[in-house]
DNA sequence: ACATTTAAGATTGTCAACAATTTCTTGTAC
DNA sequence: GTACAAGAAATTGTTGACAATCTTAAATGT
């Protein structure tokens, strides 16, 4: 992720400002439906406003900023039911990559899931809500890395992109550990275990589980 | 789909030319690897170079067109390994289109697809590839707008534009109907049965197995 | 003949000005 | 006081010009 230090002088070329955008945007300084205007950005960030409207409409496709015709971009606000919708879409695409990741896991990185395994065990154990969720981001992307399946793993990494909020309120939920833990250990046997049906259900029931968590606390 | 004709005098904007390009692109006119100079395509379509620029960079982000720093754009050529990729993600994402379509279909809907599968039986019969491949993209569509998966379907439809050059000689593969067929009215049944599980799995048994026949046709 | 350097041409990257559209403000009639 | 209309301000859409970069080809030296 870019910043904007270290950059005097010389404007931000387009690459730059869609990651800096894009920071910002996930990041939560700039707010769901907040004006986008480009002579103001363009000011802020000291870039050309050529190049602050290249970068919208980069995002726009990229699903994080919203255009209207002659009436400018806003930071799109992600429903409810996008946020329910691009979960279970999660859900397919990571159970998808649990089943190739189960397929082609090696004894070392088997172990090291286990490894991982014990972390989140004592986690919760302990009831250190920050190490289990950093436990529980490093399953994730172990298992997408582990798949090697690039086009899944692109389309994982938009779409999380778009739902963060609502994913970042749910690991405050209390009592949430319980339940997640049995799921994500349930993973990591699968996997391990080499056994891809298996691996890509407890992914998918896993995932589910989120989805009607976000269901729920937004009815 | 938009066209050239009918627009004379006043030069394209971005959004059309856009569309214009993706058809070029996805319906073969602009080859796998060739060069897209800004300016030749400007001379083209009548547009101004800025406009082909940004049409270009939103075509980059859909994933039909590679750029490289300074170096210009060409249509992205999409490898064996990455049209696999394509199709088992289209696989898992089809399967919860299915799932999702066999939980809320309604009687009409179900009778629809039923007069479907007796079409394509009647095709296969007669040996009507034509339309026999029709129905077969009737059915992906139908199942998909049943479903009512906002995000699936648009994921689903950026990624087939990218791998629409392999779907395309697949279909005229000699005993293919044979082998897709009974897959098809699997679908279908367990759709109509409100069976979304056996959906699932029916949709992503058939995309696999069109996975498997790009793997080996191009091995 | 081969490798290196240098210049020319082609192409992309950036910018600032202009045109078109929308939104806001003010004035007027009823 | 409200509704409507006209003008001003703000904002986006488009274009052409200029700068930076890469590619090609000729020129030079060994």
């Amino acid at each position: 992720m870019e910043t904007l230090e270290g950059l005097e002088g010389r404007s931000l070329t387009v690459a730059e400002l869609v990651n800096v955008l894009r920071s910002a945007i996930v990041g939560g300084e700039l707010v769901p439906n907040q004006r986008l205007v480009e002579a103001d950005l363009a000011a802020e960030y000291r870039a050309s406003r050529g190049n602050i409207r290249a970068a919208l409409a980069e995002l726009t496709v990229e699903g994080l900023v919203e255009r209207v015709q002659n009436r400018g971009a806003r930071v799109r606000a992600v429903s409810v039911e996008e946020a329910v919708e691009i979960t279970e879409v999660r859900a397919a695409l990571e159970a998808l990559c649990a089943r190739k990741a189960a397929e082609r896991i090696t004894d070392a990185e088997a172990s090291e899931l286990q490894e991982l395994a014990k972390r989140m065990k004592d986690a919760v154990e302990r009831g250190d809500r920050d190490s289990y969720s950093e436990s529980n981001q490093t399953l994730h992307a172990r298992v997408i890395e582990i798949s090697a399946q690039q086009t899944a793993a692109a389309t994982i990494h938009r779409l999380r992109g778009q739902a963060v909020r609502f994913q970042f309120r749910l690991a405050r939920q209390p009592g949430r550990p319980a339940v997640s833990l049995p799921q994500h250990l349930a993973i990591i046997d699968a996997v391990c275990a080499h056994d891809p049906d298996a691996a890509a259900e407890a992914m998918r029931v896993h995932l589910e589980s989120v989805a009607d968590v976000i269901r729920s606390t937004h009815a």
